[in-house]
RNA sequence: GCCCGGGUGGCGGAAUGGUCUACGCAGCGGCCUUAAAAGCCGUGGCCCGUGAGGGCGUUGUGGGUUCGACUCCCACCCCGGGUACCA
């Protein structure tokens, strides 16, 4: 299946590139005539190089669903940027290549078309690495990767039965987000406000059986792995994923409810707050409330579940609600006071959070509050803040104080009271301190076709048997036999001869499993893989990967902040203790770029704002794309394309090689000490910018040179030095013009493998300082000084020149910050 | 509501305690041209002045620290993104 179709797509020349006498001499200056010359030129070449310093820039891999669009231009045109100007400074860098190509759209195209997946996918992943190519990307293709190719997923499954081993993926029955527009489930990181991330149906719930990893389990290493990215990573993701995780400190409470041998227990984050609980409540969807219900309440509960049941997610989400709720007909006992509470069910509370059930303490929870006011219940105050008092006015006081009406607890403040409660409620066998997070384990089943397959075998007497590894990949079956149509159910199941099985065990006649993966689970290993590519024994080596780990940097977009990032982590921390990765954190930078917008609005068919990049690229050449996408903006900013000018770009690199070609042409002449000296510090300043990725100041300062340049030229200099640093320092951000100008200049080799220039320090030490003389902090005038004047010289030569400005007024102090500064303060 | 990011010319943006607005786009004036495009030169806060020059103002708002603040501190306003009954 596909694989070997896959592989390698567009290696060698592409059409548009046919034609094109190599090495005609091309006068003007034509991009097009360049791209195809230099791309036919390039055929194959990488950024790779023996015995430096490695390095790996990394992006996300794209989905192949059509052609690229101006959203891939600008993260291509960084990471090329970037890991060319990497390998100019002399590293040796694995800068890879690949297709995140399993996923529902190509399973869609095959139910709305009758399209073959096999056949769309593959087809979208040439038409997408031609582009690729001819956006000049300097990748490595021997890493190719597409996640649909058997021999990629063949390790895909490979690690699920590592994980399996472990025990950190398992099977479960439970309540889970459905989409009845894709006939799948979803993972709940899938779900964006109650609506299904791809297709924004509303979600509803399903109890199905299903896998899932146990990423709940590495949630506390989630978080304090962070420290190592703080300061790496954008603190918007850090925060996000922080949230995500949701950490929360408490205890866990246990409450006697009369009638029940068993207590029930809440969850609670203050637990010092214990003696102001008036009542309990129960979520109203949670089984617990449907047992605790007595006889002559049951009608009124029973009429309100049905009644929240039918609320829609947002409606039920809405923080404008006014509470709603039903008595139990039962008592609770608080296990500190011996007070006895009412026991209700509503459906503020969360049966998915904690334990489904809570004790309310209205006076110091909002949410409580508004609920004992809806009905009347009980408001006590047990901590003294301060503040007025709750019951009158409606709002609850959540901060520190001294607690009150609260036994032992009296006294105490906030934080030594929930430890004093905490001790309490230990000693006496009714609760203990916890941490418990927002997090759930990470559902991996997925009902659809174009996926992994699950490897497991399920035997009526052995249960779920791992495929033995010599028998992957467990293959999709071929469409042929498979009905795609979704019914809910896994269009595998429908592949008959595929789903028969002898048990690996026992050899029994089995059953396959019929769900395929989540295609983010593809996608949270692609990176390893990409350190050893084309090896059929091993998913990866482990000495590949402590040769290239962790990647520096990682760019990508917004849009995976949590769900491939987090999963990326979970993934590397479990291989961690597999012993089969080295690092705990696979991306030590990460860089989101920002969109590519129109008109101040994302671009969209319905606005009918789009711009379409082949379009871009066959106006203005790819050159002056790959520049205006990274002159326009720090790569964190959006840029708006109706305020750039790609036809400024294609100017300026005009100008570039224009004057490649002068000073190309002409011999013999002396370099300008001035000129030399100017060139030495914009190299420089360059230099200083791209190592910080700012990429929009490095083209200014690359804008200033030519202009400096042209006109030592002009004036008869000597320019050579100075354009053979420019031509290098253009290779990483428009690579066709830079190797074009390097041969116009006569030099040999490629610009875009030549060495970043550095400056000449001599040339950095500068003899003169322009020092301003301010007066009453006015600059007032202008000092051509020497860098080592000293305070008292220069001070005296600023008073000179500031005497008109003074005026004769009296002279308070004199600030000296020789060479640059003097500011007279005057009284 | 909470969390994160941001507010500098007509526009994208430079500048992280010391000359605000680098570089570019757009505009305006000029050169070239029969004309246009392209290219080149000049110009870029306001006011006075033919000019040299002078006066005033200026980084969302208000305050503070400092000889000096886009930059640091406090309060507020506005914009963008994320998240939301998580006990």
């Amino acid at each position: 299946m596909g694989g070997a179709r896959g592989r390698r797509p567009c290696h060698r020349g592409s059409d548009w590139a046919a034609g094109t006498t190599l090495g005609a001499v091309i006068e003007s200056y034509d991009p097009h005539a360049i791209e195809a010359r230099w791309l036919a030129r390039w055929d194959g070449a990488t950024l790779r190089r023996d015995g430096a310093e490695k390095r790996y820039v990394l992006t996300m891999f794209s989905y192949p669903s059509g052609d690229l669009h101006m959203g891939h231009g600008e993260v291509f045109a960084i990471a090329d940027a970037w890991a060319r100007f990497t390998y100019m400074r002399g590293y040796d860098v694995l800068f890879p290549v690949g297709f995140d190509s399993f996923g529902l759209p190509a399973e869609n195209a095959a139910i709305k078309r009758g399209a073959d997946p096999v056949t769309w996918t593959y087809a979208n992943i040439r038409t997408q690495s031609d582009s690729y190519r001819r956006y000049g990307m300097a990748a490595d293709w021997s890493t190719y990767l597409a996640t649909s190719d058997p021999e990629y997923y063949r390790w895909t499954q490979w690690l699920f039965l590592r994980l399996f081993e472990k025990g950190l993926a398992y099977r479960r029955e439970s309540a889970v987000n459905w989409c009845p527009q894709d006939q799948t489930v979803l993972a709940n990181e899938q779900v964006v406000q109650g609506h299904c991330e791809r297709c924004g149906t509303l979600v509803t719930k399903r109890t199905l059986t299903q896998w899932y990893f146990k990423i709940t389990e590495y949630a506390q290493r989630l978080l304090d792995d962070m420290d190592q990215l703080q300061g790496r990573w954008p603190e918007s993701v850090l925060a996000q994923q922080r949230n995500w995780i949701g950490r929360s400190e408490g205890a866990y409470v246990d409450f006697a409810v009369e009638g029940r041998d068993e207590p029930v227990t809440v969850f609670t984050t203050r637990p010092d707050t214990l003696y102001g609980a008036t009542f309990f409540v129960v979520a109203a969807d949670a089984p617990l409330a449907a047992e605790l219900v007595t006889g002559e309440q049951r009608p009124a509960f029973e009429a309100y579940r049905e009644q929240v049941a039918a609320l829609t997610e947002i409606e039920r989400q809405s923080t404008e609600r006014e509470k709603t709720g039903v008595f139990l007909g039962r008592y609770a006992t608080n296990p500190l006071s011996g007070e006895r509470i009412p026991v209700w069910a509503a459906d503020y509370v969360l049966a998915e959070y904690g334990t489904g059930a809570i004790m309310a303490v209205p006076a110091h929870d909002q949410r409580d509050l508004d609920f004992a006011r809806a009905f009347d219940l009980p408001v006590r105050v047990v901590v003294e803040t301060g503040e007025p008092d709750p019951a009158e006015t409606g709002v609850a006081t959540a901060g520190d104080g001294v607690h009150v009406n609260s036994g032992e607890l009296d006294g105490t403040g906030k934080a030594d009271g929930v430890a004093a409660a905490i001790a309490h409620v230990e000693q006496a066998g009714t609760g203990r301190g916890t941490v418990i997070y927002r997090l759930r384990d990470w559902l991996l089943s997925r009902q659809r076709y174009w996926g992994a397959p699950i490897p497991i075998v399920h035997c009526p007497t052995c249960g779920e048997v791992a495929v033995p590894d010599d028998q992957l990949p467990v293959l999709l079956p071929p469409t042929t036999d498979v009905d795609l149509t979704p019914k809910g159910t896994s269009p595998l199941g429908t592949a008959t001869e595929w789903l028969q099985v002898e048990c690996p065990s026992c050899g029994g006649p089995a059953t396959r499993d019929t769900d395929t993966m989540d295609t983010f689970v593809d996608s949270s290993w692609y990176y390893l893989r990409y350190c050893s590519p084309g090896r059929t024994d091993v998913a990866f080596d482990r000495a590949d990967l402590d040769d290239w780990l962790p990647a520096l940097p990682y760019i990508g977009g917004k849009e995976h902040t949590i769900l491939h990032l987090l999963y990326s982590r979970f993934f590397t921390k479990a291989l961690y203790d597999l012993d089969l990765v080295g690092v705990t954190e696979p991306f030590a930078q990460l860089v989101n770029q920002g969109e590519v917008i129109n008109q101040g609005r994302g671009m969209s068919k319905s606005l009918g704002n789009g711009v379409d990049l082949g379009g871009e690229l066959e106006t203005h050449g790819v050159d002056a794309v790959r520049v205006t996408m990274l002159f326009a903006s720090p790569p964190e900013e959006d840029v708006d394309w109706a305020d750039v000018s790609p036809a400024g770009a294609g100017k300026w690199l005009k100008r570039v090689w224009q004057l490649a070609g002068d000073v190309g042409s002409v011999d013999g002449r002396a370099v300008d000490p001035a000129t030399e000296r100017a060139a030495a510090h914009l190299i420089d300043e360059t230099t200083g910018h791209m190592v910080e990725h700012r990429f929009n100041v490095a083209v200014a300062r690359c804008m200033e040179l030519t202009n400096l340049l042209r006109k030592a030229h002009d004036a008869g200099h000597d320019a050579r030095p100075g354009v053979e640093a420019l031509v290098r320092m253009v290779a990483p951000f428009a690579p066709y013009t830079a190797d074009e100008a390097w041969e116009r200049l006569r030099c040999e080799g490629w610009a875009t493998r030549a060495d970043w220039p550095t400056a000449d320090p001599a040339l950095l030490v500068v003899d003169s300082v322009t020092c301003v003389v301010q007066v009453g902090g006015k600059v007032r005038a202008r000092l051509e000084v020497a860098p080592q004047i000293g305070e008292d010289a220069l001070r005296e030569q600023a008073l000179e020149a500031a005497t008109e400005w003074i005026g004769g007024r009296e002279v308070r102090t004199v600030v000296v910050r020789a060479p640059k500064l003097v500011n007279v303060v005057l009284v």
